[in-house]
DNA sequence: CCTACCGATCGGTAGG
DNA sequence: CCTACCGATCGGTAGG
């Protein structure tokens, strides 16, 4: 089934924060603004208002820090694949342009929270060099593509789409995503006073009324 | 008009090469591999087989190095704004289908050189950091779009597909090249024997057909 | 949470 | 094309 969930410890509210979370909250600025390599534990120290060896108290290591910060999503998003109960039902109630449109928005909202835009911008920097990310988003894009090959799957089943190739579609539908994510992570982020909900949301339209003219019956 | 163009100076076919060639070539072989921020000029200068400061006597700065490296492929692809002329000849002369399998073809082609496929990489690799590379990157980008833009404005003009906006169909048309190119540069480098060819000949003729379906009349 | 330190490595230069 | 060096910076640690 799919839900938007709710972000339940919302530390940003307490006036008082750990110093471990304000380590947390400066590395993930820091590095969505140059990238996990290009900051060093001195800036993130500075930043906080300590000294660097402080840092060695609250984490091991620079890297220890990143596998924090990974761990968010993960709890954010939760497991798209266990969604796939109920997706059927779903998708026979609300029809082929309902759907598609709901898991558009469903992306979108995902980038609501803050942390998880400026995530998001860390894994699409460092994607090319770290173990953790590469894993990360490698298991992301499995996870996305299959349940996307059993949603069209289900929809050809009860012929909402013409028949065709689930693979196919799926690849060109999240084909997009991936690119406008890329597209704005690493080109324009940072340039527009914006988030990627308010420069993509019209093109995110656009794309998802493409495919259902392509793939209506 | 979309030509192919032959690599004239074939500089690999010379058995004697010239240091500066040699650290030219180390210096992709390694950026490509490791990245140019984690590629030191030790390293260039121990795979060329002289001393770090030996290099200086030949590029100014490792930056040098990739400045000229990023003028490669401007040569190599040359300006395909240029090739605008004689596009809608081509295009009604060949029709819809073989117009944009040939169009497919064409980028594929760019990969056949072997200095390019490593230039890509080290292009994906880099494209969140290095100044010159987003620029190199973004204008590339813009260049197709437009090129893109006007091929399906054409296409429209003379009937050859369905009303609809060019732009958002260019969008749609290079979204997954621009996915697939991030997919196997960032994710899947180095780990197959193959070549980006070999490896998505088959996902771009798919790509065509879902196009070319999606939008004839 | 600090001061003071470690070895390693970086890009680049002086001078021959 | 070399040896020998530069200052800067890195992640991390000892010891309090």
């Amino acid at each position: 089934m799919i839900k938007i969930v709710e972000n339940k410890n919302d530390t940003k509210v307490k006036s008082k924060k750990t110093t471990k979370q304000k380590i947390f909250e400066a590395a993930i600025d820091l590095f969505a603004q140059k990238g996990f390599n290009a900051t060093s534990m001195r800036e993130i120290a500075e930043s906080v208002g300590i000294k660097k060896a402080s840092l060695y108290s609250h984490y091991k290591s620079k890297d220890e820090i990143l596998e924090k910060i990974l761990e968010y999503p993960i709890e954010r998003i939760g497991n798209v694949g266990e969604q796939n109960i109920g997706t059927e039902e779903l998708i026979v109630s609300m029809g082929l342009e309902k759907f598609m449109n709901l898991a558009g928005d469903l992306v979108l909202s995902w980038m609501e929270d803050p942390y998880m835009e400026k995530i998001w911008r860390i894994i699409c920097i460092e994607l090319y060099h770290n173990d953790q990310i590469k894993k990360f988003y490698s298991e992301f894009e499995v996870i996305s593509c299959s349940y996307w090959v059993s949603a069209f799957d289900i929809m050809m089943k009860h012929k909402l789409i013409k028949p065709s190739n689930p693979r196919i579609l799926a690849s060109e539908y999240l084909s997009f995503y991936g690119n406008a994510y890329m597209d704005y992570f690493l080109l324009n982020y940072g340039s527009t006073s914006g988030s990627f909900l308010q420069e993509y949301k019209d093109r995110i339209d656009q794309h998802v009324a493409f495919m259902v003219d392509a793939i209506k019956p």
